[in-house]
RNA sequence: GGGGGAAUUCCCGAGCGGCCAAAGGGGGCAGACUGUAAAUCUGUUGUCACUGACUUCGGUGGUCCGAAUCCACCUUCCCCCA
């Protein structure tokens, strides 16, 4: 199977300007294509992925990928897909979100002498001059065709800044920029992307009587229309610092049933005759294919290593299996009165709670566990002695900490 | 530039000068049921020394025995006209 159709198979692509070209281009690897990614955080999270994911798959093709970091963009941020406005970054954020994006694609995509290369917007948009900009560029752009773009309308009754409005004109101007400069003939790009995309592609038969192409990819949606890769405390990031990869797999261990085997489609890099056998699967049995869709994600986003802890951990945790490696809360004497804590110093302390009011409720609804024996008593003290072998604290079904006290 | 309106707890959104830690919904958390799913039901959702006390209603002052509620100024946002 040619790599079109198989991006096609895989649920990935959402539009395309002119289908049977693109197809000629990326099934023979002539394309030399960018992704753009915008520095709104100092880490990476699924929505990336997905897009790095897209890269990878396509330099396999033989097309040669081109990574566009947002250094000067960010400058103004895009409004796509966006019911209220960016709040603004200041220039130190953005270099060092840059940084961190960096650092973390150059783990997913191989970047040097023939193979992808990495750009910067910054290079050549925070130099432009205003005034030539708007002659040279700004006169290709209709305003009136401008606001008809779907991304636009949605904000005419939130209300739009000029600030804003420009972000289409800027990254048409990267497209037109790199298709100069390295012979870019087509651009990638999330669904929410499409409106900014074809201001490039119009730019670059105006101003050079050339065609480009441009290719969207559906967002990962889950089967309620909202985004996947959110939680409550914000987005999945790809930084295991800020979401462990434990957490990572248990997002997508938690999956929804209606949702992975999309998920495992669009993300994974499994045979589709493979995930073709799972979608048969029914109920239960789902549980299985959730923890090929983890597993296989967290190896991808962390390592081998990392996914088979995760994994072993999750087993443990809710089935039978000791719990190996766990994060553990260390305490020491200053945490102690006379020689004891009550448990809900513990839970506080270890951070599953966020105030002693929260692990009174939750002592008194019945979700605190200390080593598999449930704590219904909000006194309940423990002494030093029966902490320093540690005892694993557990609230709720999915969170737990191990608690250990050392001198 | 002129006129009008708004700011309430994680979000949306009610709120009479005292009975307001503040209705309702969403979301979150926990429990039951399950398959670490979904749906459903129940409880809970400011903090603490928790049958009580304390700190909250954009900011600063003021009126009052008493202010989320009234007044003044400030800040921010929205709408209409230009």
């Amino acid at each position: 199977m040619k790599i079109y159709d198989e991006l096609v198979a895989r649920g990935l692509i959402a539009q395309v300007t002119d289908e049977a070209e693109i197809r000629e281009l990326v099934d023979n690897g002539k394309a030399t294509f960018y992704i753009g990614f915008d520095p709104t955080a100092d880490s990476l999270h699924v929505g990336h992925f997905m897009a790095l994911c897209l890269m990878k798959r396509l330099q396999m093709a033989g097309n040669k990928p081109v990574a566009l970091i947002g250094g000067g963009t960010g400058y103004i941020g895009d409004p796509s897909g966006r019911s209220d406005m960016r709040s603004m970054m200041t220039p130190e954020t953005i270099q060092h979100n840059c940084e961190c994006f960096k650092k973390q694609m150059e783990r997913f995509i191989e970047f040097g002498e023939g193979k992808a290369i990495m750009v910067n917007n910054a290079d050549w948009l925070l130099d432009l001059n205003y005034i030539e900009l708007l002659r040279e560029v700004g006169a290709c752009f209709s305003v009136n065709r401008m606001l008809t773009a779907e991304c636009y309308k949605q904000r005419m009754e939130k209300g739009l800044s000029f600030l804003e409005f420009n972000y289409m004109i800027m990254q048409s101007y990267d497209f037109y920029h790199l298709y100069k400069e390295y012979g870019c003939n087509m651009q990638f790009g999330g669904d929410d992307q499409w409106s900014n995309m074809l201001g490039g592609t119009e730019l670059i038969r105006r101003k050079l009587g050339k065609d480009a192409y441009a290719m969207t990819i559906n967002l990962l949606l889950n089967s309620e229309g909202k985004k996947m890769g959110k939680t409550a405390n914000g987005a999945v990031w790809l930084d295991p610092n800020k979401t462990s990869p434990f957490e990572f797999y248990q997002y997508w261990r938690n999956v929804g049933d209606s949702d992975v085997l999309k998920c495992i489609r669009m993300l994974t890099f499994l045979p589709l005759e493979e995930i073709d056998k799972m979608s048969t699967w029914e109920g239960s049995k789902l549980n299985e294919a959730k923890d090929i869709l983890a597993y296989e994600l967290t190896s991808l986003v962390h390592g081998k290593e990392e996914a088979e802890k995760a994994r072993e951990n999750s087993r443990a945790l809710f089935g039978e299996g000791n719990v190996a490696d766990i994060p553990t809360t260390t305490l020491t004497s200053t945490d102690f009165t006379d020689g004891r804590a009550d448990i809900l110093t513990l839970l506080v302390k270890c951070g599953l709670v966020a105030s002693r009011s929260e692990a009174r409720r939750a002592v008194e609804q019945g979700g605190v566990t200390v080593d598999s024996e449930k704590v219904t008593d909000i006194r309940k003290e423990y002494t030093k002695d029966e902490l320093s072998e540690g005892k694993v604290i557990r609230r709720g079904k999915k969170s737990y900490k191990k608690i250990i006290f050392s001198e």
